[in-house]
DNA sequence: AAGCTTTTCCAACACTGTTAGAAAACTGTG
DNA sequence: CACAGTTTTCTAACAGTGTTGGAAAAGCTT
């Protein structure tokens, strides 16, 4: 069957959801498309492009994911539910690939019509919801950079966390008290992520409340 | 030279700063301490625990970084420019090595004391500040993991932004229209940085300002 | 100095991204 | 159909990577 660039970014998605975005070689997607490598090279300027291709198509799939999501909610739901609806859904949809956070994260996310997609929408949102318009794009940027990163920290946590001796635990019970305690709750990782977007949120409603006795963010 | 853990730490450091983090290599390391790559694996048990050391000294640099600007504010500032404080130190201490943020992004940060101490203080400006315990944690890990995801995205900006048609430009004007609104003001990366924290700081004042009528983030 | 442990060298292995040129397949035209 | 021309694929190689095992050297103890 004849290659195109659909199918090898096909293929590059296969593998990457079977062996994760560490172990990705231009060999095992030519091998999956029953080909040799070099001849990747025609369709694909090289392994850069290729991984720009399929973040591109991590992006477009949260994007249709959201618009699922956010189709679901009902008509008059808040902006806030509008905006977690879309922080979840980008969550879950980078969580589906193993690495798929690191993808996402190391290929310049500017040229990409998928993120600008995620962008624009999540813009769209910020601005009907009454933010100023100056602050829309920061607020927009901190929420998609705080889920990249967060989904950065969630699927880099080893499987297996290391033993740690009754004397270490001891010591790192002194150095770092508060991180520590054990009286703190411990949420699961998606109780953590809804909050965290929660608090994001809640930091944008200051920019627009500007009722008595609320002045937005300290001047 | 007696060869050791902290003297290739060193020398992955430096090859790191000259190189960047896509770059580097055992081999370089050797190179750098006139030995051969092989000898490194008697003190270090892979490449893995070379960048996580690495990150560690990151880290335990934006500590002291940190505790620097802490120090050269006035004893009485508000909880909100100690926050200001560190995440900026935190940022600029990753900036200075190439792809600083990918090496801290990709090695598991829990188990590095470097990033539990700079955990821990945060942890410990905002009790001071007064937030909830419960929410503390789940605070400092969100603007942590956004000043790495914020700083991967500033790293990983192609330096010449590629050529656009003017007939691309259109095309993205009509796709994207407030992504690319010619009438918004585009803040330089500084600026975004310090306006997206004080973003953060004010969805935290939401959860310890009790007073009347402001009930923190929607239940 | 002999024996022993710690450390370093060296050569290899399997693998990676990438390229150049030959070979094949496909195309349209006389 | 046959021929030329183009597009696509194959093959082999290059330079580089992380990692390993065994030989060699160095350092220390008795």
């Amino acid at each position: 069957m004849k290659l195109t660039k659909e199918r090898i970014v096909d293929a590059g998605m296969a593998v990457f959801a079977e062996v994760g975005y560490q172990n990705l070689s231009m060999r095992q997607v030519a091998d999956r498309l029953d080909t040799h490598a070099g001849s990747l090279y025609y369709h694909v300027r090289g392994k850069d492009e290729l991984l720009a291709l399929m973040a591109d198509r991590v992006c477009r799939q949260a994007y249709d994911a959201g618009t699922e999501a956010i189709a679901a909610l009902p008509p008059d739901a808040a902006w806030q539910d509008r905006v977690e609806a879309q922080a979840a859904t980008l969550r879950l949809s980078i969580k589906q690939h193993p690495g798929g956070a690191q993808l996402l994260a190391e290929s310049p996310g500017t040229l990409s019509t998928g993120a600008l997609s995620l962008m624009e929408r999540l813009l769209r949102t910020l601005h009907d919801a009454g933010l100023p318009a100056d602050h829309c794009v920061i607020a927009a940027d901190t929420l998609l950079s705080h889920v990249t990163g967060f989904v950065l920290q969630e699927q880099n946590q080893p499987a297996a966390p290391p033993p740690v001796t009754a004397e270490l635990y001891a010591d790192l019970c002194r150095r770092f008290p508060l991180l520590m305690d054990p009286s703190a709750p411990r949420p699961d990782q998606d109780e953590k992520f809804t909050r965290s977007v929660r608090l994001l949120c809640a930091g944008f409603g200051t920019l627009l409340a500007d009722g008595p006795g609320s002045g937005g963010p300290r001047p």
